[in-house]
RNA sequence: GCCCUGGUGGUGGAAUUGGUAGACACGCAGGACUUAAAAUCCUGUAUUCAUUGCGAAUGUGCGGGUUCAAGUCCCGCCCGGGGUACCA
């Protein structure tokens, strides 16, 4: 009987299907595992081949952990709001829902003919309204909350303003956007308005003017990880700064906590270093400066107040408000004109002018605190409004960016660090490096780090400012001007003000039970006329009080990681109307135990998702502080692309139709050609660019082949490589002519549904590859599907495990997939004698006597006929404890490897005995669930093979009495000497010294040395 | 620039704690079966030299070092991949 592998995955479907045999079940007293996918937000394209990659492993891992006795929840989901469908949407007036709706069931059934064992009850997509619901609910939350830096936790605004009508802003340490001062009696004297807006500088979700990333094209706001390169992620567009009122969270408060959580989980040093990053913390100090008029002042923070005496001016960011204020006429025309060009620029601009110096004299001076010298005050863009005061302490000595000012303007450059050797103080910033104060007045003699704590114990003695941490994060822009993402619960209060009667709105959180505000439907998906986002077009879509007055709600919606950063907690107990999770669902599943997902996540996603679940935390939601304890970036599997570049091609007719009724249509590359490819044909991208007006991009198929044939060019003869029509639909500037079937006969090539390609021999080409990300616009995309189709998907899974470790990126190529193949046929033979009939395995005796591990859901006997035999045994436990090894380090390619080698010691042996292969079955079983689903029924079994237990390993099949020690030389190898297990170090010694083979190496040289370390390895020093 | 990663045969990769470098697989070469091909099976396969058999030397990006012993640890470089970028 043959390995058949769709008869195979037809049965074993059908088995799961009846049974329903993913179902978690929350009422369990089994112990819980907790296995979660990033959930991919549902694109056009479908999945890739890069896509499986985690998905497989993560299902390995919950199928073996489910072997392992854990009640595992492996659920998955749908990001379903975002931007690509709102653009499809916007160019097609197709509704995003349906779109989206569409690209699910797509990636669903992907997903099921690879065979996760998701849990589909618990699947959503966070544009449900009974998901979003909860997302609404949490940021109401988070609306109706500050942070108190004294308890460090998130607490109830009404607490916060129960203390201002107490005693005002006094003894209040919060998190928030300004340091405001007010009396009770001040507060008390707010109007509503006032008293909204004061809030709102408290507040964890908040409203106000800020600075962002408005992308026009794109026609939305964006948050500072949605941009790369001065343009957005999405697209390419170009990015503006913009001062508008936005929605934000105030992630900052949590910066410290987010920081010091990294430490607690099992996350990859590099995810953690670029978190650490991202947030940035810097220690270091205030610091006052009187400007001369007297009337105002500047506030710079500085890590390295030591070198103060090393100020020679100060720098003020363009959009600092003291520039307006301290600028005396004389210099006003051209410190605006400088402000404005500087405002004006794009994010883009600015970055590419980072190494040119701008900035302009304000013509005011301020007083150095500790000298009192005049020190000139400037304005230049290399100073940002966003971080610290907006301000900082020129100190050109010591710092490469005031170095490079100070030149271009010819400002002093006092040096007060005496520069220790290899330390070039103009240039290099100090770090951990050792340099003494000099012409520093009372820090002179002092050692850098200890001048930093003299100083700011002097800064604060005279009030001058204090120690302070600084964060790079910042809060997290959380409107979007777009229409398909969840609408923020706010609705909008006109009040006409007291005094002024001036109307003026008022944000109003809704009720928690008006939830969900609902997605209106909308005729058209751009912004409207005047600018307002696509909301603004919903009709009969308005906040009604109880007095039927109508107000406005908030027209942006939410980002797209709103839903992702508590989408987890949510497959607990998917169907809670009450809850967004029941506390007992919470309290049994817990947080994450292992999250699979994209390196690419790590500054948003896992930022946000970690700062929602601290804040769920502060309330006692949840009982965990960090969502997931250990987490694994897949590698990305890049799509190779392969440029042919000014080259002839011959165009052949397609005749035939593949099986799916699709033309196949391929390329055939000439000898000569290839022989003349360069060896190293990847050049660089510079090349590329060159020639980017002339080249075609083929088909990923195309791209391996030329790939493997480079590697074996001697014996290469000729290639046919599949190539879809449509990418060769440019053939009238290619100079494309039939060819005749003549060639074909003359090359020994059957011309059947071939379209060939011809190289001749006399063109010019260049052909180039290059390794990138898989994207459809690349065409470079391939799927799971045309590998499934071909070798199946037990072969498909464990190809993907094998190609090499889980974290790596690698680009995609079937070289090797033969390998896999082979391995599962070779393993299902192993099953069948030679009349083809599931006979080869030992039947069992009837009727049974002891009940072991194994046997569940057996319908007859249970005691094996044949006796395996210790090395039988041996080979079964090693692969076990193997397994079992490889699987707690996540290293699948090995286990893949391991199971390889048992079946081809196996295979010597002829081995086919129940007691063998039973076990091996289950322990395979997570990598190839189709064909041991199968096997294992067919070994008698009537329940699955997911219920099965993992074979426990047994150290006494392993234990041996001997070990063949390796006899080295001076550290090299020379012969195997097998000694017995027990014997003491000094016998070993005497042993491997009698040994002919050692005399023979030793002859008459002197004896220095005798290493041995017992089973592993004996080491002779001679010399 | 800074931070993180990685660099091992023709290829993907293995070597988990410093202890036989190259597991496993692909590819390739030779052979068996076959009219032939495919499929399958067997043998070989790091490099160089030697080859009648035995062998020998070199070898984990480069240059040093520590050690009885280094792919693994230390110092200094080179190259690739990712992140970040006036963060004071």
């Amino acid at each position: 009987m043959d390995y058949n592998f769709s008869d195979i995955e037809n049965s074993a479907r059908e088995k799961w299907a009846k049974e329903d045999i993913y179902k978690v079940s929350n009422d369990t007293s089994l112990p819980k595992y907790y296995v979660l996918d990033m959930f991919p937000y549902p694109s056009g394209a479908g999945l890739h081949v890069g896509h499986p990659l985690g998905y497989i492993a993560s299902d390995i891992f919950s199928r073996f952990k489910r072997l392992k006795g854990f009640n595992v929840l492996h659920p998955m989901g749908w990001d379903a709001f975002g931007l690509p469908a709102e653009q499809y949407a916007i160019q097609t007036g197709q509704h995003p829902a349906i779109t989206t709706k569409n690209n699910i069931d797509r990636y669903k059934s992907q997903m099921n003919m690879l065979g996760l064992s998701y849990d589909w009850s618990r699947e959503y997509k966070t544009s449900d309204p009974a998901f979003y619901k909860w997302t609404q609910w949490i940021f109401l939350k988070l609306f109706k909350s500050w942070y108190n830096n004294k308890t460090k936790k998130a607490e109830p605004i009404e607490d916060l303003i129960a203390q201002f009508e107490k005693s005002g802003t006094k003894d209040i340490h919060a998190a928030c956007g300004e340091e405001l001062n007010f009396s009770a009696e001040e507060w008390k004297g707010y109007s509503e308005k006032e008293k909204s807006d004061i809030l709102f500088n408290y507040r964890l979700a908040y409203l106000s003017e800020a600075w962002v990333n408005w992308c026009p094209a794109l026609g939305t706001v964006l948050a500072n990880d949605e941009v790369k390169d001065g343009v957005s992620e999405r697209g390419g567009y170009p990015v503006e700064r913009k001062l508008m009122p936005q929605w934000s969270l105030r992630i900052t408060a949590y910066a410290e906590r987010l920081l010091n959580g990294l430490d607690t989980i099992e996350w990859s040093e590099s995810m953690k270093e670029a978190q650490r990053n991202w947030i940035g913390r810097s220690e270091g100090c205030s610091l006052e400066f009187k400007i001369e008029s007297g009337r105002y002042k500047v506030t710079v923070f500085t890590t390295r107040p030591d070198t103060v005496f090393g100020v020679s001016f100060i720098t003020l960011a363009p959009e600092n408000e003291l520039v307006g204020k301290i600028t005396p006429d004389s210099h006003k025309a051209k410190v605006e004109e400088y402000v404005n060009l500087a405002k004006n620029k794009t994010e883009r601009e600015r970055q590419a002018e980072v190494k040119k110096v701008s900035g302009e004299f304000t013509g005011a001076y301020a007083i150095h605190p500790f000298t009192g010298k005049e020190i000139p005050i400037w304005v230049g863009d290399y100073v940002l409004a966003g971080y610290g005061t907006g301000a900082v302490m020129g100190v050109p000595a010591h710092d490469s960016r005031d170095h490079a000012f100070a030149k271009h303007f010819g400002l002093d450059i006092p040096i007060v660090i005496e520069a220790p050797e290899g330390w070039d103080i103009l240039k290099e910033s100090y770090d951990g490096k050792t340099g003494k104060c000099i012409n520093s007045d009372f820090l002179n003699g002092l050692e850098v780090k200890e001048a930093i704590r003299v100083v700011i114990e002097e800064i604060e003695n005279r009030g001058l400012g204090k120690g302070k941490v600084n964060f790079r994060l910042r809060d997290a822009a959380f409107g979007r001007q777009r229409y398909w993402g969840e609408p923020i619960p706010i609705y909008y209060k006109t009040v006409v003000s007291r005094q002024s009667s001036v109307v003026s709105e008022i944000p109003v959180a809704l009720e928690e039970s008006e939830l969900p505000l609902i997605l209106p439907p909308i005729d058209k998906f751009q912004p409207t006329e005047t600018g307002d986002p696509p909301l603004a077009r919903a009709t009969d879509w308005k906040y009604k009080d109880k007095d039927g007055k109508e107000y406005h709600y908030e027209y942006t919606t939410m980002p797209g990681w709103a839903g992702s950063s508590w989408y987890y907690l949510r497959y607990m107990d998917p169907n809670n109307a009450n809850e967004f999770a029941s506390k007992d669902a919470i309290s049994y599943w817990q947080n994450i135990d292992l999250y699979i997902g994209g390196a690419e996540h790590a500054t948003g996603h896992l930022l946000y998702f970690r700062f929602w679940t601290k804040f769920l935390f502060d309330y006692g939601l949840v009982p965990f502080e960090e969502p997931a304890k250990k987490l694994v970036n897949q590698g990305m599997i890049q799509g190779v692309s392969a440029f042919i570049i000014r080259v002839n091609f011959v165009w052949y007719q397609l005749k035939n139709i593949d099986m799916t009724g699709a033309k196949i249509p391929a390329v055939y590359i000439s000898k000569e050609v290839v022989d003349s490819l360069p060896n190293n044909e990847i050049v660089s991208n510079e090349i590329i660019k060159l020639f980017h007006s002339s080249f075609l991009k083929l088909n990923p198929k195309f791209t391996n082949k030329i790939h493997e044939e480079n590697i074996q060019l001697r014996s290469y003869a000729y290639t046919n490589i599949h190539i879809p029509v449509s990418m060769v639909s440019d053939k009238d500037e290619l100079n494309i002519d039939m060819y005749s079937e003549d060639w074909f006969a003359k090359e020994k090539l059957s011309p059947t549904n071939q379209v060939p390609i011809f190289f001749p021999q006399n063109s010019k080409y260049i052909c180039v590859r290059e390794v990138e990300k898989m994207s459809k616009s690349k065409y470079n995309v391939v799927t799971p599907d045309d590998v499934i189709a071909q070798y199946g998907t037990d072969t498909m899974r464990m190809y993907e495990m094998f190609l090499g470790p889980l974290e790596m990126s690698k680009p995609w190529s079937t070289q090797g997939i033969s390998g896999v193949y082979n391995f599962l046929r070779k393993f299902w033979k192993l099953f069948f004698d030679e009349n083809d009939a599931f006979v080869g395995v030992d039947p069992r005796v009837d009727p049974p006597t002891t009940a072991t591990p194994i046997d569940t859901g057996l319908t007859h006997g249970s005691t094996p006929t044949a006796t395996p035999t210790p090395i039988e045994l041996k080979i079964l436990h090693k692969t076990i404890k193997k397994i079992e090894e490889d699987m707690e380090r996540l290293s699948f390619n090995t286990s893949v490897s391991a199971f390889m080698i048992c079946l081809n010691e196996l295979q010597e042996l002829k081995c086919n005995k129940r007691a063998i292969l039973e076990p091996l079955v289950i322990c395979l079983s997570p990598f190839a669930p189709f064909i041991c689903e199968v096997l294992w029924s067919k070994l008698g079994h009537t329940s699955s093979v997911i219920k099965a237990s993992y074979p426990k390993f047994e150290e006494k099949y392993l234990v041996e009495n001997t070990f063949s020690y390796p006899v080295s030389f001076n550290g090299k190898t020379r012969f195997m000497l097998e000694l017995p297990l027990n014997i003491s170090k000094e016998e070993i010694e005497k042993q491997v010294l009698a040994s002919e083979d050692a005399q023979k190496w030793i002859k008459d040289q002197n004896i220095k040395k005798v290493i041995v370390v017992p089973n592993k390895i004996v080491n002779i020093v001679l010399g």
